[in-house]
DNA sequence: TTGTAGGCGTTATCAC
DNA sequence: GTGATAACGCCTACAA
């Protein structure tokens, strides 16, 4: 089934099709009616690699993942909800390329075979040699996050650092003394994954703006982890009275092994954190977090990179968003 | 940058260096490595659209999700990942459309507009619209869930009637005479999906067999409803003693309203459910369940709609796993 | 208001 | 072993 096909039905030429479906042409009412008719009865629909051959332009995204072996949190999933779902709004395609390692097949076909007019990347690296193909390809990109030196790329992200330095000080307002930082993961943090950096730099900034005594720590991204990690915490450094948490996947366990070591929170022990608001609601008790706008960034994400594929030329535009710590039921004042 | 560049710059034609590329006709050494030394240096890659255009495929398959308004739960999730990184695995790239509602143009647009060679469909309710539309395209599709009357479709599926069957008859076995099921939404339910009425159906039909006296209500995708849901189902039948779920979002929940009224676990009550492996260990204690293999599943559906894309004319096949049940630490004998 | 024709980049059928 | 050339289906000057 194709223009032709339809063309032939109507008794009309290709083009005549072609305008009355693209209306970049007048086309008289009675002819636009019978072809709407013909179409409307073979259920024909414009071939969209034909279309993309000839427009130069594939009206798709590409939305670069991490790999499915690396389990996604829920705030990551919920910028790829948004993002499609803000592209569909825009009438956009999204493909899906789940990219990590080193010779990534699938980035490359995104990247280099003209599939997609732009691409959202998430989760990078200070030093990414995604964005640096990306730059060096010239195809429009936003990403998720954002390199050591963001000068050159457009991106949205979350200001990790002014976050936790935020956690920080509310823990010191409260008047805890000792306090702990849960990060991400080791490998994470040890590949230059910038959340997990900017987290400590935040951290350490704070508690040496406070005169606390701080100590970080990683975790990996679930709640077994969080209780082990947690629990060894507490086991060497039993004066803590406070934990903030970049790690929303971790809190879960973190809660146990608080429950588990006898400290009732917020009590004997408060917790403060960054994660998706439908996640710090779900906990028990709900914690007290700053609520990370997935669905907004996300969003804005796809608006940038509109922008970007339309005027290739415009200058970067960034977002960096702080939101506010919603206080729920997990930080109170120090237990002297 | 196109493959005549390519062919003028190494001095031989267009075929050559296609066929340099495909070899699907012998090159020889020489010129291929010539060919190979100019594609390198100035990094072509074949248009994707041109490509789709010629060969009349396109390398893509679609994968339709729920859209994001409704978050998607961790099995979904697993689906999703395991779709794309199976997919990844055949060098197919995943296009994915978040379609739920009437008139999708998300859908239609993957559907008909050949832009996809085959679809993966989640989330499929007794009666399907999508599937409808699917089986009148001619597009070969596999679903993950099947429709009431499933026979002209391949797909793969949870055998949730035989799962929740299981596990009442586990509960019965261990002296349980007053049982519950809390099942996904009323909304969903009331959709016609799938798992819900099938879960029912297992649930009366063991609760019958057993001489049970049995109670079942819906619970939204969420650990606050579930705990709402548990308290007044309590409130309602002080006589319960334990549980059975296929709302893994909501397990949480049960487990807080359980701890709020005075009932420990597995010691006063038992819960059993249907989760993914990840969630059952993740919680407190770690849930006694039916490990839905999602992995597995994702990969088995993209490998049969490989199948059916090779030749469509083939019979049907399905899959239909009912994992065995991990005992874990949520089930105990009735106390009395 | 409508028709004709060329070309987007690729693969594949002929020739040589 | 290699080259010319005709499609694939669409859009859009250019002509009428």
């Amino acid at each position: 089934m194709n223009i032709g096909e339809i063309a032939k039905r109507a008794g009309v030429s290709r083009s005549t099709v072609s305008y009355a479906l693209t209306g970049r042409r007048p086309v008289s009412p009675e002819t636009k009616q019978r072809i709407q008719a013909v179409i409307d009865e073979l259920g024909y629909r414009p071939n969209a690699a034909a279309r993309a051959l000839k427009e130069g332009r594939t009206r798709t995204i590409g939305l670069v993942i991490p790999p499915a072996s690396t389990r996604l949190t829920d705030m990551q999933l919920g910028f790829v909800a948004s993002v499609v779902d803000a592209a569909a709004r825009a009438d956009l395609d999204v493909l899906l390329s789940p990219s990590g390692g080193e010779h990534d097949r699938s980035f490359e076909r995104v990247v280099t075979g003209q599939r997609v007019d732009g691409v959202i990347v998430m989760e990078i690296r200070l030093e990414d040699d995604r964005v640096a193909r990306l730059m060096a390809s010239g195809l429009p990109f936003v990403g998720i996050g954002r390199t050591r030196d963001p000068q050159g790329m457009s991106w949205v992200d979350i200001d990790y650092e002014t976050l936790i330095a935020r956690c920080v000080h509310h823990l010191a307002d409260l008047g805890h003394r000792d306090v702990a930082l849960v990060n991400r993961s080791a490998e994470l943090v040890a590949a230059g994954y910038g959340p997990g950096h900017r987290a400590r730099a935040g951290f350490d900034r704070a508690v040496a703006e406070r005169g606390l005594r701080g100590v970080a720590v990683c975790c990996a991204d679930d709640a077994q982890a969080g209780q082990a990690c947690t629990e060894s915490l507490l086991a060497e450094h039993p004066e803590l009275t406070a934990i903030a948490t970049v790690n929303e996947a971790a809190a879960a366990g973190v809660y146990h092994a608080l429950a588990r070591t006898g400290r009732e929170v917020p009590r004997d022990f408060s917790i403060v954190g960054v994660a998706a608001r439908h996640w710090a609601e779900n906990l028990h008790p709900p914690l007290t977090a700053a609520d990370v706008p997935a669905v907004e960034l996300g969003a804005q994400a796809v608006d940038l990179l509109l922008g970007r594929i339309a005027d290739p030329a415009a200058p970067h535009r960034h977002l960096l968003v702080a939101p506010p710590i919603s206080l729920r039921a997990t930080t109170g004042p120090a237990r002297r």
